[in-house]
DNA sequence: GGCTGCCGATATGTATACAATGATCGTGCA
DNA sequence: TGCACGATCATTGTATACATATCGGCAGCC
């Protein structure tokens, strides 16, 4: 009984096949504007409206107000009280606290990936890094800045620990908002032999090795980035006139 | 309990009089369910029908739901697709997953927030810890385990980092919820006199000491569980009937 | 007598309708 | 001409109605 006949897919997009199961199909929108705003196709700050979304989907408001709310819990958006959904655009503040919190998860957790690495996820990651090597000399900044992310989140999720993995998911994700604000053009966050050579310390089982390398990689990104607590909100006028 | 029977019933006129912020109202179901959990009142595996809550609370289930799917990203409500949802029952392997973050996460922010302690937080902490002893002291286990993981978040959140000390909230609430299943009666998690210590520690900014401490207060913790598989969900009928 | 399959009850998934609120634009007055 | 006030509009917040899947019981059949 596996017929399933009521599903409209409306909208033109009939995307992998017609499982359009509904929380399969909810799983991927959420992953469809998740990716755009990684991907900087979604700015921080843009309005994501209710019904234009619902609409693009082909879905009603219910369920991209479900999607909405937990983008919202994942911090990748800000819900205003009757002003809607936007892509968040992370404080100074937060950005410290975000690359502080990579600094003790990410690091902390390289020991443990190096014992339990294997040559399948050697492998993966290789292929990983190799993809966002080519993306970057392609000029897909957009495509690049993902597979980072994703080989971050990847690496963590090697050493077994579902809860941490889940927890660098996240901070990677809002590393890619991070580096959309205060991201300088033409420097992308990470070096492009930077995760290669992080390979190759994990490959002899160095952990020690790969922690400091991946203390020094966070830093670097870090430094590259120019936080600069920029008032737009609510500019301060008498100072911008004093003179 | 009271007579909250359909709040509504002639349009906005009483919710302009008696402030009754939607928002707001929603966060303190919330936590009134959340609360709820973390003190056990709620067993690991009570199912949360969506009607009864509606009827409880005086919302309609649209509101009942969006709470039960935050709770279910705070992963302390499991969400069946067609059945509902339940207050999680954590896996041993999660419990072990959440045991270790603390360790890496509660014990690395040890001496940041010894750096930072101040004279307030101090005081409101031994305040914390006093009624903790109390509520142990006089039978009220309910109590005594959610200022435990209070504690426990307050301490996280002298940091500085709320990242991280979200992080630390969520996972203190799945710990509760670890203690629920596999914690033995009549032992509590935490020792009487452990926070005490550890405040003293703090106190004279030893971070070092504050950090081994904290280490082994999880430790000690986590060994005080009888974390045994009990595989009532899908017992393997085959391997059980294999001889 | 036990197992299987159907059927009603119950609860969830989804969409839509309506209400309320903040934003925008136009008009009137100083 | 500029500002302030008011009406309209756009958008979200909430509730309810309808469709659909699961669970428990009962009867019929092997």
């Amino acid at each position: 009984m596996n017929q399933r006949q009521t599903v409209a897919e409306r909208g033109g997009a009939d995307r992998s096949g017609k499982n359009g199961d509904g929380a399969e199909r909810h799983e991927e929108i959420h992953r469809s504007i998740s990716d755009a705003i990684i991907e900087h196709r979604l700015r921080p700050g843009a309005r994501l409206r209710e019904d234009a979304l619902a609409d693009v989907f082909g879905i009603s408001r219910t369920g991209i107000r479900k999607i909405l709310q937990r983008l919202a819990l994942e911090q990748l958006v800000t819900l205003t009280p009757r002003r809607g959904a936007s892509v968040t655009r992370p404080t100074a503040e937060e950005a410290k606290d975000v690359f502080d919190a990579r600094q003790m998860v990410e690091c902390g957790l390289m020991p443990e990936v190096a014992r339990r690495i294997g040559d399948d996820d050697l492998r993966e990651l290789r292929d990983m890094a190799r993809r966002e090597r080519q993306a970057l000399k392609s000029g897909e900044q957009s495509t690049a800045i993902r597979l980072s992310a994703d080989f971050h989140t990847r690496l963590a999720r090697i050493s077994g620990n579902a809860t941490l993995a889940d927890f660098v998911e996240r901070l990677c994700s809002r590393s890619s908002l991070i580096l959309a604000v205060y991201g300088n053009p033409g420097h992308l966050g990470c070096e492009s032999h930077d995760h290669d050579d992080l390979i190759g310390y994990l490959e002899t089982g160095n952990g020690e090795r790969a922690r400091a390398f991946m203390s020094r990689h966070l830093k670097a990104i870090e430094a590259s980035l120019s936080i600069v607590e920029e008032e737009a909100e609510a500019p301060d006028l008498h100072r911008i006139f004093s003179d």
